[in-house]
DNA sequence: AATAATATTTAGGCATGCCTAAAAATAAAG
DNA sequence: CTTTATTTTTAGGCATGCCTAAATATTATT
């Protein structure tokens, strides 16, 4: 049995309102497999707590502090999925991945995932370590990254095609 | 309300298996900061499941397959905790969310970031990008990790201080 | 507009992970 | 070895997050 938060199904509003405006239940009973009765409950209580606005039969729109939480919750998956991609995870794997952890974790590691995206970003195309880490992944083989071993570096030099 | 598993339960059992061979209800209880009541009632469960022996009164101890279970929990618990580390995330911190991260995250993910702390750790010394991510963390600033800028890099030229 | 089809809600149920209070077993101290 | 203190267990309770079945609204079809 999942445990979803109120975050997940803050961000699959927004996430459905991106195309529909207002969400059904029927919607979110779809997009994670559970019963629209249960969805209606969950929507009294968003409700309750001031996330949605909702009005009985007619579907749900977030207010602005539903909306808040929606950003910043879908930002922090966004840059756990892209780290997770990074270091090689399948797409799929690191979308589920990041939604299991987005709302466990740390401030402060946030932030630092979200640098680590960055300078990898930054360093799109000079990045050799990264190079070497996809290699060493693949072969189990660590090439020092050292300028003078450069020439002699299976991934770098020139006469060698990378699979 | 915190949600523990049986993996929190079996590892911590583990740990301090390891200074006072059979563990009471009570240690846990302090532990995790809960009811010992409430711990008799998971000592139950997880005899049942057969990762504990388990006996009124007389505290537990974990079977082979209980034993098996905690290795792997900890093991995935040390990498995550490794891996925040070397992004800079404070030992606490890491601690914290290496469990709240450990039993949700797919195998592949797992093993990426098995790589990832392995792969730094062979670099030990010369990693300069690392050096250059954690200046970038500090500062904002971004130096190319490029040979030929090696000369003007404030990182790793010879008269500049690190901090 | 009447009826059929679909969507939504209500009501009642179940398992889980915790709680408190009180009972029972064990350990410690005189 | 008996009384007291401590630990552990039992019993009963509560909130949560889901379920099913049945009732009620809404929408679509003729």
């Amino acid at each position: 049995m999942k445990k979803r938060t109120i975050e997940d199904y803050v961000e699959l509003i927004y996430i459905i309102q991106q195309q529909k405006q207002t969400v059904h239940t029927n919607d979110i009973a779809h997009a994670f497999n559970i019963n629209p009765a249960s969805v209606t409950e969950i929507f009294q209580k968003l409700n309750e707590e001031g996330y949605i606005h909702y009005k009985k039969y007619s579907g749900v729109t977030l207010t602005t502090k539903g909306k808040k939480i929606a950003i910043t919750t879908k930002h922090n998956h966004d840059i756990l999925k892209n780290f997770l991609t990074i270091l090689g995870v399948n797409e799929d794997i690191a979308d589920e991945d990041a939604c299991k952890i987005e709302h466990n974790v740390n401030k402060q590691t946030m932030e630092k995932l979200r640098k680590f995206v960055e300078f990898v970003k930054i360093e799109e195309g000079c990045s050799r370590w990264l190079d070497h880490f996809k290699y060493f992944d693949k072969t189990g083989e660590f090439i020092h990254c050292n300028p003078k071993n450069q020439h002699e570096c299976p991934v770098h030099s020139k006469n060698n095609k990378k699979t």
